[in-house]
This record gives structure tokens, C-alpha cells and sequence, in this order.
DNA sequence: AATTAAGGCGCG
DNA sequence: AAAGCGCGCCTTAATT
């Protein structure tokens, strides 16, 4: 059954709705520091919480220390449904822009707790009113657009799947990534010296702009400024056209090794320095905020702390509490598998099977070496056509044509400027109108042979972009999968709030962070392996595809690989 | 003073 | 002239 909750005028309804939507009992009405209670005396197997966004309704949960099983996210669902070719036609889909098609507005803050607040039902607050919403119209508009579309299971499984996202979305921030800000400092401190207050160059780095003023000959030089650097090495008499680094790399100068060790530490200083630690690790945690299907292929984007790019050199900060462990798991050479599979190409399935799919590849005789098989692979589902990846593709091709013909078909679907699906069906954007009027201009009679090529090349470029996106949008269906399905799994084992148990704390596309007590770090190690089993399933029925996982058991997140 | 663009680099 | 995909976020430099 479904219950939709909702907000009016100072409390709550929940309204149960049958899993086809029809009614279902009486709504009913509850004070918002009641929620916590009511789920937790509702919740079930056969129960999907119906709500605006998780991201304004769970937070409060979690923080009341309840959590829920399942949920339908609806502003997350009408995203999917009014741009999938599968609904194309359907009432939600041609229905006029409403409030559903804003963005989530910002969880409501609670004020930071105090010892009176923690005791105060204040702390439950759910999210300011959302009048112009009203969700069981929502869910039935939904439901309808589904039952009618082209593929209603995929899309089911797709809806799924985004919300369980949500869920885990939001329990991860309110976990939080465990992070000990005495390691990091100590970390900071061995690469750039002693702390020094934001604006201040530290220690390291003005050794460094010493060394580098007087080996260019430069001593007003400012080595933080690329358009400075850039004019003394050029004045040094170094052919360069920027000062990026591996354009660096292949020069030959006494400043090239402290410059680019420079920038190294500048980096480290001003993306995962003491700012960023004062900024975003409070009480032991770095709480990411994800925001769920938040890149066009459904991959998840973040918001503030660069939670999606958090450097390896500052792993080694993550570690796990006394008496816990980290369980790092990481999908191999997802990408490709999910190529293999979604295109039927046993072949390529085959070269994966039980080992490295890139060593397969070699094995099958189209490359000689592995370096040579990962950069074609990536050519190909990029779209390159020059250097080391763009030169292999064409054996990858000979060797892999049903693979290689799938990501060739989206290609040219983009550069028609149509749009093209995944394997569960989101629906990747068309170009901007402009786009076609360009393509349209061009190809009159006073199309110039210069707008022409400009034309092609935008063309191409999206096509590169379609071809990317049925990859890169599938796996991360595969991903989310594999969460979901793991989340569920990790429920099961412990009652109570989400960190008393093993739960996720850090997700990056193809790879996974749980945190778990020490005695049941094997156990989720095997439950990782097994939701991955299932995710393929899910996603491929019987397809010959493995998705083989590292998987490690560590302290902290720099000893995983 | 505030906003936008460009250069650059981290992650997958 | 074009150049393999998707991001976020830091800085400096340019613009309003």
C-alpha cells in the first residue's frame, strides 16, 4: 500500500492509498512531532511512504531516529516521467509546468541543538508548507503515466530505484563519513607546514614560490596566477601554450618539478585544507550532501565539500570508529560490463567474465596490451577519434560489433538531434531549439560551407553526448540498484536508528563506503558482493554479465586498493 | 561591490 | 581547426 503524507495548515495527513492508488481507508491526521512515531508504528514491507521529496521529509526521521523502507519520491518520479520517451503523450507528460517541475526547496534547518532543543519537538520540524502541492493527485497522475507507457516495468524499476537513492541519499548525510580531523591536520601539516590563517601562503608553498621566482628570473612572480606564470615561463623561452599539467610534463626546465609540485600543494591547500576541514567535519563527520539523480544521465551530483571528488590524498582521514571498520567496495570496469550487457554482446560479457574485463579484452587477441584495451574502451564510449583511444576503437569494433554498433546507433541518433534512452528509460535532452535552427540554417540555400562545419561539429558533439549517456545513465541505474538493494539488505540486520547497524556512509558512482561494526564487517562484505549479483539481475534478467566487485575491509579509506 | 568567465584540477 | 563523456569548486581576471 502506499502512504502519502502530506502537510496543511500546521500538521499532517497520511492518506493510504492502494498500490493501483485508489482510496484505501480514511486519511489520517497527525502533529508533525508525531511523524516519527506514526512511521515507525506503520512501516512495513508491503508499505511505500509517499512524500515531495525525501530530501525535506526523511532528514526529520532519521533525525528523530527512525528510518523507512520504502518510499516514492515524487518531484523525483515527475522529473523521470515528463522527459521519458516511454510516457511520451501521457496527462503528466503534457501537462502545463507546475510547482512539481521546480526544484526541491531547501530542508527546513532545525536550529542547532541545545540541550533544552534536544527534548523539543521543535527538532522534528518536516519542511514549510508545500500548499500548491498536492501529492495523491501526483501519485495517481504518476501511476496512470506508467500503466499507459511503452515499458512499465522498466519504468517501475527505474522509480524504484531513484527513490531508494533518495533514501540512501539522506541517510548518508545524516551519518555522515567518518573523518578525523587530527589526522588531517597532521596530514596538512607534513605536505604544507604549520597552519596558517586563510589568505596567508603557508610554509611549503612560499619555499617553493622562492625557488621558482629565482629559477625563472622573475622575483615579482605570483605563482598563484596562471596568466603569471604562464608569460615567465614564456619569458624563460619555454614554447607553451598554458600551464596546465601535462602540458607541463613535457618540458624541460629547473622550475617545471617545484612548479608542478607547487600546484600540487596549492591544491591540496585550497580544496582540502583547513578551510574546507573548519567548514564542513563537524563532531567527527563529513556529512556529503548528494543531490540524487542530479547529472542528466542520473548520476548523482553534490552539493558543497566536493563530495564527489574528495582527493585520495586525504583518504587516509576517513576511518572507521573503535571497534568499526570501512567496507570499501568498487564495481571493476563497470562501464563496459554494462555495455556488454545492455547491448547482448556475449562476446565482451565473455572477456569480463571471472577476471578483469580489460585483460579479457587482450586475451581475445583485439589489443595488445591492457593499457591499449582500457584507453579503446574508453575511446569508444566516449566518442574519440584521435590518439591512443580513438586509434584502437576500430579492432575493439572487429572484435566486439554488437557492443561497439550500440554506442555508434546513439551517436547518431544525438547528431540527428534525437533523443535516446537507457536501459531502465530515462530519456536523455534534446538540443536547444537553437540548435536545429542553426542545423536549418546551415543547410539552406545560403548555408555557408564555414556554418556548415560548425554545424557538424555541434552535431558531432552531441552525438558524443548520447553515446556517453546510454553508459554512463545505465550504469548508474545499475548503481542505484546495487544500493537499494544493499540498503535493504543492511536494514535487516539491526532495529533502531540507522548508525546503530552497518550503513553506507560514501557513494561515488561505482564504488561504495560502509561503515560497520567490527564483528559484521565479513557479513557485509558478502551482502556488497550478493546485492551486486542482484543488481545485474535486476537490470539484465539472464544476461551472461558478472559485475565482480573489489572489496575491502580496512580502517581507514586510503588502505582500500 | 558583485557577478561572470576563464583557467585549472580533483573525482568517476 | 578540432580535440573522448559527466561533474563541482577553487582561484584570478574581466566585466557590470
Amino acid at each position: 500500500m502506499h502512504l502519502v503524507l502530506a502537510r496543511v495548515d500546521g500538521g499532517l495527513t497520511a492518506t493510504p492509498l492502494t498500490d493501483a492508488g485508489a482510496p484505501d481507508g480514511q486519511p489520517t491526521r497527525l502533529a508533525e512531532s508525531a511523524l516519527r512515531a506514526f512511521v515507525a508504528a506503520h512501516d512495513g514491507p508491503g508499505v511505500r511512504w509517499v512524500w515531495s521529496d525525501t530530501a525535506r521529509w526523511y532528514p526529520a526521521v532519521l533525525a528523530a531516529g527512525g528510518r523507512v523502507a520504502r518510499c516514492v519520491d515524487l518531484r523525483l518520479g515527475h522529473r523521470l516521467l515528463r522527459s521519458a520517451l516511454a510516457t511520451r503523450g501521457s496527462a503528466l507528460a503534457e501537462a502545463p509546468v507546475s510547482a512539481w517541475d521546480a526544484a526541491a526547496a531547501p530542508e527546513a534547518r532545525p536550529a542547532p541543538a541545545t540541550q533544552a532543543s534536544l527534548f523539543d519537538d521543535d527538532l522534528f520540524t518536516v519542511a514549510a508548507a508545500d500548499d500548491d502541492l498536492d501529492p495523491v493527485a501526483e501519485l495517481r497522475a504518476q501511476l496512470d503515466a506508467v500503466a499507459g507507457a511503452t515499458e512499465p516495468g522498466a519504468l517501475r524499476l527505474l522509480l524504484a530505484a531513484e527513490s531508494a537513492g533518495a533514501l540512501v541519499a539522506a541517510e548518508i548525510k545524516h551519518a555522515g563519513l567518518p573523518w578525523r580531523s587530527d589526522v588531517h591536520e597532521q596530514l596538512l601539516a607534513d605536505a604544507l607546514g604549520p597552519r596558517v590563517p586563510y589568505g596567508v601562503r603557508p610554509r611549503k608553498l612560499e619555499e617553493l614560490a622562492v625557488v621558482l621566482r629565482q629559477r625563472l628570473d622573475d622575483p615579482e612572480l605570483n605563482p598563484d596566477s596562471p596568466a603569471d606564470v604562464l608569460r615567465s615561463l614564456r619569458r624563460a623561452g619555454l614554447v607553451v601554450d598554458s600551464t596546465r599539467k601535462w602540458e607541463l610534463e613535457r618540458l624541460e626546465h629547473p622550475a617545471i618539478e617545484p612548479l608542478l609540485e607547487y600546484k600540487r600543494l596549492y591544491r591540496l591547500l585550497t580544496a582540502n585544507g583547513w578551510t574546507w576541514l573548519d567548514e564542513w567535519v563537524q563532531d567527527g563527520r563529513f556529512h556529503p550532501e548528494y543531490v540524487v539523480g542530479g547529472v542528466v544521465t542520473g548520476r548523482w551530483a553534490a552539493n558543497g565539500g566536493g563530495a564527489l571528488q574528495l582527493p585520495k590524498q586525504v583518504r587516509g582521514a576517513v576511518v572507521a570508529d573503535p571497534g568499526w571498520e570501512l567496507v570499501v567496495a568498487d564495481a571493476a570496469q563497470l562501464e563496459p560490463r554494462v555495455l556488454a550487457a545492455m547491448s547482448g554482446d556475449t562476446d565482451m560479457a565473455a572477456a569480463g567474465d571471472g577476471q578483469d574485463l580489460y585483460d579479457g579484452v587482450v586475451a581475445s587477441g583485439a589489443v595488445q596490451t591492457r593499457q591499449q584495451a582500457k584507453m579503446a574502451m574508453l575511446g569508444a564510449m566516449y566518442g574519440a577519434t584521435q590518439g591512443e583511444g580513438g586509434r584502437f576503437v576500430p579492432r575493439l569494433a572487429r572484435a566486439f560489433p554488437r557492443a561497439l554498433d550500440l554506442v555508434e546507433q546513439a551517436a547518431r541518433a544525438g547528431e540527428r538531434g534525437e533523443p535516446v534512452t537507457t536501459r531502465l528509460g530515462r530519456t536523455s535532452p534534446v538540443p536547444e531549439q537553437s540548435w536545429f535552427e542553426a542545423r536549418n540554417r546551415a543547410y539552406s540555400v545560403d548555408g555557408a560551407p564555414a556554418m556548415q562545419r560548425a554545424v557538424e561539429s555541434r552535431a558531432r558533439s552531441w552525438g558524443r553526448f548520447t553515446r556517453n549517456f546510454v553508459v554512463q545513465g545505465t550504469a548508474a541505474e545499475w548503481a542505484l540498484s546495487w544500493m537499494g538493494g544493499l540498503r535493504t539488505r543492511l536494514a535487516a540486520r539491526t532495529d533502531g536508528p540507522v548508525t546503530a547497524g552497518p550503513h553506507m556512509v560514501f557513494f561515488v558512482h561505482d564504488e561504495l563506503v560502509v561503515h560497520a561494526p567490527a564483528a559484521d564487517a565479513e557479513w557485509v562484505a558478502e551482502q556488497v558482493r550478493a546485492a551486486a549479483v542482484d543488481a545485474g539481475r535486476i537490470m539484465f534478467g539472464g544476461f551472461p554479465v558478472t559485475f565482480p566487485l573489489t572489496v575491502a575491509v580496512v580502517r581507514s579509506y586510503d588502505q582500500a586498493k
